[in-house]
RNA sequence: GGGCGAAUGGCGGAACUGGUAGACGCGCACGACUCAAAAUCGUGUUUCGCAAGAAGUGAGAGUUCGAUUCUCUCUUCGCCCA
């Protein structure tokens, strides 16, 4: 017999797959229909283990979906707009199409060589004309609906790539790809309105109980709706200012009020446009970043104004009007009244500039002489020194009773407040889709036509000129609307915009006119099954679930608000990481070990490698192994095998080549396991009722009804000790007798149920024991799986002290007779007296003594 | 600082609804085959103990006849937000 030659074999079946277009979605509308999705991967170069993990895990679910008489629609595409092909351009004289399109090639053969069950005839990619220009049209739609706005707006601004930066991709106030420290800077920008939907996406995440829950609370937080009030503080001083409006969660504690702190960007700000001081604070404040984190991060650091701030509880008290580094001109109305006493940033400001600390609230159970002093009270307790609002409790009822006060006095009125900010979409950059707007000399705004659409990217560019490249496009950026001469927009979309809606386009790639076409859309969405990374768990699934909101806005034709019915996040691979002696990162491939204990440069014994702890794989730490190798290797079915074998899906995994070669022999085994099988099946007699008949049958049904639990709670780890133990069974029951048809329809069930992890081997030994390779997913007879005999655990005094073997269902009498014949048991009986039996049937018997 | 989650052998991990803790895999040990090694196959493998037995799921308490599972407190780690 040869060994299993999976380089042959794979190849055979990935060709008869894309041969017979066996993946193909079906265009019956009647069936019932299973949209499984995984996120679609940048085209970076190659793919790395966490795409094939991410795909093995939905490949498995599509297959076992399908098997099940679903229609599936399992396609793959491209997320192909963004920086890096901008960036790989210049420093290899590459135009970002010629380079983006070698790497789809390059990830497209590793993909198919992994035997994902994908329908490449709906094969997408986000850069091409065919997708972008209907991403246009969508834009033009949403700025008629009035979702799409122009304004002048502070933005993260990295210096080194020159281009704005998302919160997200400002780390420790610096740009995650360039490392240089980001800048506030002033510049006109594209907005989404996805504010407009902020109770709508918040309240929505009640009716999606299958999305895990860190991820609707991520959500949550990041859409941050907080209740509160808004307050007029009048002011008295020496610049015609009469009334600052700030927005406070904690009217409450509006007795502990020592200072109002505003924005450098505040309305205000222009009277002091020609103070040289205000002047150096501004710029000083413009060196942190407009993140939450870097200005909590930052030190908190205020320029004094002649004005003061009534406190509108209390006439007499007149406190200083501060521009303060920490207040945002985009939360609130860019003011805040300061309660050091109350609010931790408040309290450093006051420490700093001393100004009074006021102690307005005591804990529960503190007494009336409590004081804030270096820490500020933000728990519950009871409103103190505070006149007519002592006594209130906080927080049950102190922030609504102050808010009734306030209302009533027409000082100010409640207030909900959201932190989710609008979209900003534009980006200085040549490789995306570019906005579909236009101005005229005057600065008005226009729309392109929708006749004039698309606005395609012009082919040749100069990426070697700063900032915008586009911007340099003088006769590209030409365009005459309404007869009018006007410049297009230079700016290009965020691609997150690219990836709210490919989706859609699955649905219906081909689609001419229009993104989708809706009775596609109508039959395919929403996604039953999205798999991905959690990373992506706010911002992607946040504007994917506003574009579905965006779209549906004003528009008859289409019904879906949220896309995503189920969502999986799967974890991280990992793998250890080497150093060596200069602390330089070393890669897997260059260490070696001959006891999986010491290890040490490749070829080099006498130099020795440091072993660190097991991170998620990254080119810095060149901890990364090549999903082509492994398979060039070990075949696909060995890697998808291993890389669902070690963790649940959900969890980190952590990459072992031990645990790889262990995946590698089981495919060998099987493999002679399957031979002989093929052999037995030719000696077997037609007589019924053989020796291993039923036990075999038995353990099918069981063995099926647990991959049945296990696929649907996602826990694949399990079902892979499933296949290993009904391995470890098949080889040893195959001793036995058995009736010719008894065994082939056994192991025809087990080869299909194993078929979505390892499906060209199965496919195989399907075809060699002459089979049909086109399976259904069988059904378990129940009969099978009880068994007619039990084990009864024997406890005393709730401790176990033995098993008894019994037939099932018998009653508490005849155990504790099986008792007292068992000796082992029962000397623990002796002498003593029974004080209570707890009996539960077919699983334990607990006997309390009287002692 | 807040939120969420996790902690089980030498390692990765399993355990249905509160009912035999450690499935399955790795590693290790021993044995078979071999001149030998690799590969393969077989047996064993939570700890202590020769055994009988006892202890045991991060620590401590609680509920219960019975807790890896439920409740509380604490420790450590991870992720997210600040």
């Amino acid at each position: 017999m040869e060994r299993y030659n999976f380089k042959n074999i794979e190849k055979k079946w990935q060709e008869f797959w894309i041969k017979n277009k066996s993946f193909k979605s079906k265009t019956d509308r009647k069936l019932k229909k299973f949209y499984c999705l995984e996120m679609f991967p940048y085209p970076s170069g190659k793919i790395h283990m966490g795409h094939v993990r991410n795909y093995t895990i939905g490949d498995v679910l599509s297959r076992y979906k399908s098997m099940q008489g679903y229609n599936v629609l399992h396609p793959m595409g491209w997320d192909s707009f963004g920086m890096p092909a901008e960036n790989a351009a210049r420093e290899n004289n590459l135009h970002p199409k010629e380079w983006t399109e070698k790497n789809i090639s390059v990830m497209k053969d590793q993909l198919k060589k992994l035997g994902l069950s994908i329908d490449w005839d709906r094969e997408i990619s986000t850069c091409s004309e065919e997708y972008y220009k209907h991403q246009q049209l969508f834009f033009i739609e949403m700025y008629e609906k009035g979702l799409i706005y122009r304004k002048e707006n502070y933005v993260n601004w990295d210096p080194v790539d020159q281009t704005v930066l998302a919160n997200e991709q400002v780390i420790d106030g610096k740009g995650w790809r360039s490392g240089a420290t980001v800048e506030r800077k002033k510049l006109n920008q594209w907005f989404f309105n996805i504010s407009k939907f902020s109770d709508d996406l918040l309240d929505s995440l009640n009716e999606l109980p299958n999305w895990p829950n860190k991820v609707k609370i991520m959500q949550k937080n990041w859409i941050g709706k907080s209740f509160g009030c808004e307050i007029n503080f009048k002011i008295e001083g020496d610049i015609p200012v009469n009334e600052i409006k700030c927005f406070t969660t904690r009217p409450d504690t509006l007795f502990g009020f020592s200072f109002l702190a505003v924005s450098v960007d505040h309305p205000i700000s222009k009277f002091y446009d020609n103070d040289p001081e205000f002047h150096k604070f501004r710029d000083n404040c413009s060196k942190t970043g407009t993140t939450e984190e870097s200005i909590a991060q930052a030190e908190k650091i205020g320029f004094k104004t002649k004005l003061l701030a009534i406190n509108p509880l209390n006439q007499n008290e007149k406190v200083p009007v501060y521009f303060a580094n920490f207040v945002l001109m985009d939360y609130g109305f860019g003011a805040v009244f300061g309660c050091p006493g109350h609010d931790q940033r408040d309290l450093d400001f006051a420490l700093k500039y001393d100004l009074p600390v006021k102690t307005v609230v005591k804990p529960l159970e503190g007494n009336d002489n409590f004081r804030v002093k270096n820490e500020a009270y933000t728990g519950p307790g009871v409103i103190i020194n505070s006149k007519f609002l002592d006594g209130l409790k906080v927080p049950e009822n102190s922030v609504i009773e102050t808010i009734k006060i306030i209302e009533e006095k027409k000082l100010g009125k409640k207030r909900i407040n959201f932190r989710l900010k609008d979209w900003g979409v534009s980006r200085q950059r040549y490789w995306g889709c570019p906005i579909p707007m236009a101005y005229d000399k005057n600065g008005n705004v226009y729309p392109v036509p929708k006749e004039n659409l698309p606005i395609k990217l012009p082919e040749k560019i100069n990426l070697k000129s700063k900032g915008n490249p586009l911007f340099h496009e003088n006769e590209w950026r030409k365009i005459t609307i309404n007869g009018k001469e006007c410049l297009k927009e230079t700016d290009t979309l965020d691609t997150f915009v690219d990836s709210s809606w490919y989706f859609l386009r699955f649905c219906s790639p081909k689609s001419n006119k229009y993104g989708f076409d809706k009775d596609d859309v109508k039959y395919w969405m929403p996604v039953d099954q999205y798999i991905g990374g959690v990373e992506h768990a706010i911002l992607h699934l946040l504007y994917s679930r506003f574009f579905m909101r965006a779209i549906k806005y004003k528009n008859k034709d289409f019904s879906i608000s949220e896309p995503f019915e189920s969502l999986f996040t799967q974890g991280m691979v990992c793998h250890e990481t080497y150093k060596d002696k200069n602390n330089n990162w070393l890669s897997p491939d260059d260490v070696e070990t001959n006891d999986g204990k010491k290890f040490f440069l490749k070829n080099r014994p006498d130099e020795t490698v440091l072993v660190g702890p097991a991170e998620s794989m990254s080119k810095s730490k060149k901890n990364t192994i090549d999903p082509a190798k492994m398979i060039e290797n070990y075949g696909a079915d060995a890697v998808r095998l291993f890389i669902l074998s070690d963790s649940p899906p959900e969890k980190d995994v952590q990459w072992s080549e031990q645990g790889m070669l262990a995946s590698y022999k089981f495919i060998q085994k099987f493999w002679i396991m399957n031979n002989r099988i093929k052999e037995k099946v030719e000696l077997c007699s037609n007589n019924k009722d053989q020796d291993g008949d039923y036990e075999i049958t038995k353990y099918t049904n069981q063995m099926i009804d647990k991959m049945n639990i296990n696929l649907k709670k996602f826990n694949y780890n399990v079902i892979i000790a499933n296949m290993y133990e009904t391995y470890n069974f098949l080889n040893k029951v195959l001793d036995k007798k058995f009736n010719k048809n008894v065994l082939i329809e056994n192991y025809e069930k087990i080869l299909t149920v194993m078929s979505p992890v390892i499906p060209h081997i199965v496919n195989e030994c399907l075809e060699t024991n002459k089979f049909d390779i086109a399976r259904t997913w069988p059904s378990v007879n129940k009969n099978f799986l009880e068994d007619e005999t039990v084990s009864i655990v024997v406890q005393i005094g709730g401790k176990k002290k033995g098993i008894i073997q019994t037939k099932k269902d018998v009653e508490e009498k005849t155990i504790m007779d099986l008792i007292s014949k068992e000796d082992r048991i029962n000397k623990n009986l002796k002498n003593k007296k029974i004080n209570k039996v707890f009996f539960v049937k077919n699983r334990l018997i607990n006997i309390l003594l009287n002692d």
